[in-house]
DNA sequence: CACAGTTGCTTCGAATCCGAAGCACATCAC
DNA sequence: GTGATGTGCTTCGGATTCGAAGCAACTGTG
């Protein structure tokens, strides 16, 4: 950041490295904190949870996909890691036969309610704690609009100007 | 769900999710904005970063996993990989026959120099349009604070307070 | 109805990650 | 010195991730 950069300013630069290393911290701690209250990975709690709190306790997958930010695969590797456990149950929709609908078992919510306590218990001590409300507030205004931003943001905006991949190119390169 | 239950408020809840999501979705675009310009992974970049900021362009294994947020495995099969690229040079410490230096090369510069515009560009599109000046200034501030209280934070005060557990449930096998 | 294009999910291979165990050097007693 | 500990890094095995390719079921057009 000493560098002689025309790009970010520091604050910028701030905001940013502050934001991946707390999410990162904040991540493996609640990872940790899941693994051994239940042997969850933070995917899996992440799909519990979502299921939990859908009206019937089922997704589509898709749908589940889409409220995490993993992949496809990534999602059909979890799902079937849980439904080993017991944790979930996976049948065909009804009115479509490609889509698979996923519904957690009262086995899942038995652990998911013995993980909560000590999720919220790491949230509390380490993102909040030194936080005060008005802070958090504040917080989950401004990423809510980034995230919100990024969401709707076309994925490939990334790069400026691309249109058809025409050949090997060996893409933009400098 | 909202149950009734002493967990967390509306409020706090948000914040989390927020700040969750808007750093995966930020992640992963700038992942793949680096894969595409440079080759490099998320981690590779950090470390490079780190070093091309060193006063040296060293640093020993150890203080540069300080700086990152990965495990020390995870760091020297990055280390191992950057250095087969001929970005890194990796040499035992003169002092400390035990430690190794991480050195930067001109080549490691140039590829960091290729790739920054680009992870510049990302940043600007997903992260801070949508964001006013002053917010960029607060989230930095309030981030900044969270992630320096976690890193001081014992590791393992994961559950502090909580030592109730569902009945005899038998532990995890050790 | 037949066909082409979509959509939903899974399988596959490769990359990456972590924790535990192991190795080698350092340091601290005595 | 010599052994007990501690520190720095790597190796090892296993888990998790992704993208690309594949399969099966839907949809739209004639």
């Amino acid at each position: 950041m000493t560098s002689p950069r025309p790009s970010l300013d520091a604050t910028q630069l701030g905001a940013y490295f502050a934001l991946i290393e707390a999410s990162s911290l904040l991540k493996h701690a609640v990872e940790q904190q899941l693994r051994e209250a239940g042997d969850l990975s933070y995917v899996q709690f992440q799909l519990l949870a979502t299921l939990g709190d859908s009206p019937a306790g089922s997704q589509r997958m898709t749908d589940l996909a889409d409220g995490v930010v993993y992949s496809r695969s990534g999602l059909t590797y979890q799902a079937q890691t849980l439904e080993k456990r017991d944790l979930v149950t996976r049948t065909p929709s009804s009115d479509d036969e490609r889509s698979t609908t996923v519904t957690i078992t009262d086995e899942g919510r038995a652990v998911l309610a013995r993980v909560f306590p000590g999720h919220i218990a790491v949230l509390d001590d380490l993102l909040f704690a030194p936080l005060s409300r008005s802070d958090v507030e504040t917080l989950a205004d401004i990423l809510a609009r980034a995230r919100d931003h990024m969401r709707q943001t076309p994925p490939r905006s990334a790069a400026p100007r691309r249109s058809k991949k025409p050949a090997g190119t060996t893409d933009q390169a400098r």
